[in-house]
DNA sequence: CTTGACCCTGACGGTACGTGAGGGCCTAAA
DNA sequence: TTTAGGCCCTCACGTACCGTCAGGGTCAAG
C-alpha cells in the first residue's frame, strides 16, 4: 500500500516528526489511517494536504490561517494575501528603521577614541534619548563631555536644593549666581556648541519622558526643576531690565514655549550661518521672516521697543549668552534683515 | 516620599502594570520597597533601572539580553549589538524576498479574467511550485489551462496504470498511444507554449519535492511514472531509429539529464529568438557553441552522422515535436550556426 | 459604610514546535 | 530465541513577553 508512516512522511516533506505530531494534535493534519500497533499512517490524501499546508505556509501564514482556508476551500485568501503584504511592508519599515539606529549608536560608540570610560550603558542610554534630535556628531560630543564635571553638577544641585529649602528668593544673588554657573555647565556639557545646547533643550520640552528621565538621573524633583527654570527665566528679564521700560518688559514675561521658539529659530540661523548659507537664500530669508514677526510679538508691534531690543542684543554680552547668539551670527542675521527688507537690491556688503 | 506605586510607574514609563510584574517576577526590577499593604513601592534608583532597561529595549534586545548587560554593566554590548545587526539584515532580507514573492502571487491572482475558477488554493499551490522557475505571465497561462482537461488526463493516467499492471511493453502500439497523448496534454496544459512546457519539464527535474508533489497530485506512483519515462523514451529512439543506423542510435541512448541539456539549450533558443535577438549576437552564438557541442556528443563525433540528426530534425515533424522545435526555430537556429562557422563573414540571408 | 480606583497573587493562553522521559513495535543479526 | 538498534507511541514541560481574567485585599473620598 501506499501509505507512509510518519517519519517517512517527515523525510518526504522536510519536516520533523514533532511537527507531524503537532499538526495532528491541533487537527491540521490527521493521519487517515493507524496501523494495529497504533503508528500514524498518512495516505495519498494526507499528502496531498500536507503539500498544500506547506504552500500556504511558505506565504507567512500561520498554522491558524493556514486551517481556516483549508477549511473553506481558500475563500479568504485574496484578503489575508494582502493583509499579510501590509503586514511585511510594516516590518521591513520598522526593521530598516532600527537597523539605522543601530548603525549609527554602533558608530558613535566604536568611533570614540576611548570607549566612553567603558561605560556603555550610559552612552546607549543617552544616544537613545537624544538620536531622534541630533546627528551623530553632535552625539559624539555630547559622549566626549557626559562624564567631565559630575561632580561640579553635584554640588551645583545640592546648593539648589538646599536654597529652594531656605526659600531663598530666586532674584537673590545667590540664586542668580547658581543659574548662570548652571548655563556654563551646560555650555561645557555640549562643548561650547550652542547649538547643540538648543537642540538638547528643544529636545527636553518637546520629549515628555525626557524631562521624567532627566528627574530621575539627576535627582531633581520637580520643585527644584521650576525654581531654576523660575530662576534662569528672572535672570533673562534682569539683563532685558537694564535696556527696556517696564511696560516692555511686562510683555517680554510670556509663555516658555514662545520664548524657546526664538532659541530655535536663533540656533537654525547658527545652523545655516555654519553651513555658508547665503543671507539671500530661501532658508535664511525664511528664518528672518520667522526672527522678525517673533520680535514684533515680544515687542508687541512697537518699532520703536523693537529697536531698543536689536541694540540691546548688540550691545549686551549677557543677553547674547542667555538667547545663544554671538557677534558674527548677529552680523549675519543684519545682513539677511537687510536683503529681507529691501528684496530687490543687489546684495553684498556695504 | 518619591516612591511611585506600580501604576504610577506603568503611567510615567508607558509601559503595562502587567509588564512591570513580569519585570518583577524575572527578577529585571524588583522594586526596593513594600509599603505595608504589601504595594510595591519604586524609588528613585529603580526608575533609573527601568529607563535603562527601556533604552537598551530599544536595541532590539531580548529582556534575558537586558539583564546580562545590566548585570555585567554594559560589558558585552558592542558584540550584542553587531550581532543585533547581522539579525536585522538577515529579516530585512528575508522579508523583502517574502514581499517580492507576495505580490508576484497577488498579481497573478489578481490579474486573471475569472479567478481562476475560484479555486485560489490550487492556484496557489502551483505557483509556488514554480515561481522560481517561471514569470508571472508564464504562470498566468499556466493558470489558465490548469482546470482543463482534467478528465483526459485522468482517464489517461488510468489507462496508464491498467497497461502497466498488464505488462503491456512500451514499444507497444497502445503504450506509445498513449505517450503521444500525454505529450499533447502537456502542450495543451501550457497553453501551446513550448519553451513553458521546457521549463516545467527542467524545474520538475531540477527540485526533488516537486517530483513527490506530482506524483501525491496525480495519484501515479514510481512505478508508473518510470513506464511513461520509458514509453517516452522508446518514442524518441523510435522516431531516431527511421534516420539513423542501430550504431548511432545506440549512441543516442544516454542518460535523461544529458538528453535535458539539448532540450534546456533548444528553449533557450526559443527564448532568444522570441526576444529577436540577432543570430549574430553573443548569446545566441554562445547557444550555438552548446548546440553544436551536444550533437557532437550525441553523434559521438561522426560528421556524417551529426548531418544526418541535422537533416532529420528539419525534415521529421515527430522528431521535432519531440524536441520542442519547429521550422522557425530550426531556420534561425541554422543561421547562427551560419555565422558560428564563418565568424567574419557579413551576416544576413543568402 | 459604601463606592470606585487601585493593589496583590496565581494561573491560563498564545506560536510552532524542540526536547526529553518512559515505554512499546519491528527487523535483522547472533 | 534473544537482543540490539531504530522506529513509533503518549505525556508533558519549555520557549518570549506579557494580556487577561479570577478572586480578593487596600485606600481615599463621600
Amino acid at each position: 500500500m501506499s501509505s507512509f508512516t510518519v517519519g517517512q512522511l517527515a523525510r518526504l516533506t522536510g519536516l520533523t516528526v514533532r511537527a507531524l505530531h503537532h499538526y495532528h494534535a491541533i487537527g491540521l493534519l490527521e493521519p487517515s489511517q493507524r496501523s494495529e500497533s497504533g503508528y500514524r499512517l498518512y495516505t495519498q490524501a494526507d499528502i496531498v494536504r500536507l503539500y498544500r499546508i506547506q504552500a500556504l505556509q511558505r506565504l507567512n501564514l500561520s498554522l491558524n490561517d493556514v486551517a481556516a482556508v483549508l477549511a473553506k476551500e481558500g475563500a479568504p485568501l485574496p484578503e489575508m494575501l494582502a493583509q499579510q503584504l501590509d503586514e511585511l511592508d510594516d516590518r521591513i519599515e520598522k526593521a530598516t528603521a532600527l537597523r539605522t539606529r543601530l548603525t549609527q549608536i554602533h558608530d558613535v560608540l566604536t568611533r570614540g577614541d576611548e570607549p566612553v570610560a567603558g561605560d556603555w550603558l550610559a552612552a546607549v542610554e543617552l544616544i537613545t534619548q537624544y538620536d531622534q534630535y541630533c546627528s551623530s556628531d553632535e552625539l559624539q560630543r555630547l559622549l566626549a563631555h557626559s562624564n567631565a564635571d559630575k561632580d561640579q553638577w553635584r554640588v551645583l544641585l545640592s546648593e539648589l536644593r538646599t536654597a529652594l529649602e531656605r526659600d531663598v528668593p530666586v532674584q537673590s544673588d545667590h540664586v542668580q549666581a547658581l543659574a548662570d554657573r548652571w548655563m556654563q555647565l551646560m555650555l561645557a556639557r555640549v562643548g561650547g556648541d550652542v547649538g547643540l545646547a538648543i537642540k538638547m533643550k528643544l529636545a527636553y520640552h518637546a520629549q515628555p519622558d525626557l524631562q521624567a528621565r532627566m528627574q530621575a538621573q539627576s535627582g531633581l524633583d520637580e520643585a527644584a526643576l521650576d525654581y531654576l527654570t523660575r530662576a534662569l527665566r528672572h535672570g533673562n528679564l534682569a539683563a532685558w531690565a537694564r535696556h527696556l521700560e517696564p511696560a516692555a518688559l511686562q510683555r517680554l514675561n510670556m509663555p516658555d514655549d514662545r520664548l524657546r521658539e526664538w532659541l530655535r529659530v536663533a540656533g537654525e540661523m547658527r545652523n545655516a550661518m555654519a553651513a555658508g548659507d547665503g543671507v539671500d537664500g530661501i532658508a535664511v530669508q525664511t528664518l528672518v521672516g520667522e526672527w522678525e514677526s517673533l520680535l514684533d510679538e515680544f515687542s508687541g508691534g512697537d518699532a520703536a521697543v523693537k529697536d531698543r531690543m536689536q541694540q540691546a542684543l548688540h550691545a549686551d554680552v549677557r543677553l547674547q549668552r542667555r538667547w545663544a547668539l554671538d557677534a558674527s551670527l548677529l552680523e549675519f542675521v543684519q545682513r539677511a534683515r537687510n536683503v529681507w527688507r529691501n528684496p530687490g537690491a543687489v546684495h553684498g556688503r556695504a
